[in-house]
DNA sequence: GTTGACAGGTGTACAGCGTATACCTACAGT
DNA sequence: ACTGTAGGTATACGCTGTACACCTGTCAAC
């Protein structure tokens, strides 16, 4: 008798899709795609997951699961710092996650689990409750490891020839992005908009706003 | 004779589109339902954008060009500042904006008109362009006029019985998280997760943003 | 005044999506 | 031996974006 497939499970079901998620983008991972690449009927996939959102949150979990615990030594902004970092190298590993955790509406159990370790972080710093709130407000998107950089999925062109008009018809109408975009700090001159979510650039923001809310902090800030 | 329809065009369109995803939310803007909205049979929207991302595209340019243009008084904090919030202004009237704009992978017209101008703010002010390119990644979404809240548009419960019941499992299990959202400045004991994105947060983050690129500044900082 | 191009609106059709519903089948507990 | 029930299947529905062929009214050129 030939081979049977191994059973369905809901953790099957999700690795799967963060497998698939890695390998051919989000957008095409849909219930039937991954239905057929587990051998299956599309239906199949509902005895595991109520639907797709669920899915969705089920592979956000995922992901955040991947997030290395912090080491608990040092002062609370290493700690934190150290914690971001984790996170980020995660996210970098899956490209596809930041879209997606930004398009959760319900935190998911995982979630919520980053932010209690990233506010205890906090607080056992002495941080007040009320500045811990507005700094996980600043912070952003950053404790989850990624900048939302607006429009940085889109590679600058190759051939040189057009990549030179590129920047003729940019420094004609928006000179100013130009020039800011030449004095990236990032490997040489890469020129305009090649993602540009550098770790150089990713720390300098996320060192920036430590700094501001523990100098709040030290200054004994209140609301 | 009955009333001819208005004939369509691109601008006609587009604010039919704008105005649809204003009432009826983001997720409920089809072609087909514009269409519909319109008088009009779905593929005859194809004459006037080439499908569906140049419409999601045009409506972002539509949504931009509502910022107002920022009066060029007093330092380049305030001018930037000003510029920011009346950007935000813009969102909170069109709530849909920011994920579409979140979701665009090339920069449109409009969106580069905002970061020349932006930019421009800033080197006007006497800051370097290197400094300049950090700060607009570390800035990030706010010039658009929101913070990403991940997580951020689920309502908290309404019945009082099952908000309590929700606040203590919350504090059994993510008991800083609970701690944290009773510390929130804005309108009295709201509780967890209503949104969170008050003015007066995004005010803050703003100005620790602002204030730290211009220490910075002040310091004459180099890459 | 006829012709021909063309802009703008129509009709039909297709592939893909998420998923409701009903069904089958193998195994577990009594 | 009987009966749930968990897990996989088959079929079908309504929705999506959009390719392609077609028509029709307007306007310019001859």
């Amino acid at each position: 008798m030939t081979q049977r497939r191994a059973p369905l499970s809901r953790d099957l079901v999700l690795r799967t899709a963060v497998t698939m998620a890695d390998r051919d983008g989000i957008e095409s991972l849909s219930m039937r795609r991954l239905a057929q690449a587990l051998g299956v009927v599309p239906m199949a996939l509902y005895k595991h997951v109520a639907n797709k959102e669920e899915l969705l949150d089920g592979i956000t979990d995922a992901v955040i699961a991947e997030f290395a615990p912090a080491e608990l030594t040092g002062d609370w902004r290493s700690v934190a710092r150290a914690r971001i970092l984790s996170a980020r190298a995660t996210m970098l590993r899956h490209p596809w996650a930041a879209g997606v955790i930004a398009s959760r509406t319900q935190p998911t159990p995982a979630a919520l689990a980053h932010m209690e370790s990233m506010i205890s972080d906090f607080r056992a710093g002495g941080v007040s409750a009320a500045l811990t709130h507005l700094a996980m407000h600043t912070i952003g998107s950053r404790i989850w490891g990624f900048n939302v950089e607006v429009f940085a999925s889109a590679p600058p062109p190759t051939d040189p020839a057009q990549r030179e008009a590129m920047i003729r018809t940019m420094g004609a109408a928006f000179p100013h992005i130009l020039e800011v975009a030449m004095a990236a700090h990032h490997t040489s001159d890469q020129i305009v908009g090649d993602g540009c979510d550098d770790q150089f650039e990713f720390e300098f923001g996320l060192d920036v706003l430590l700094d501001a809310v523990d100098r709040l902090h030290q200054r004994g800030w209140e609301p």
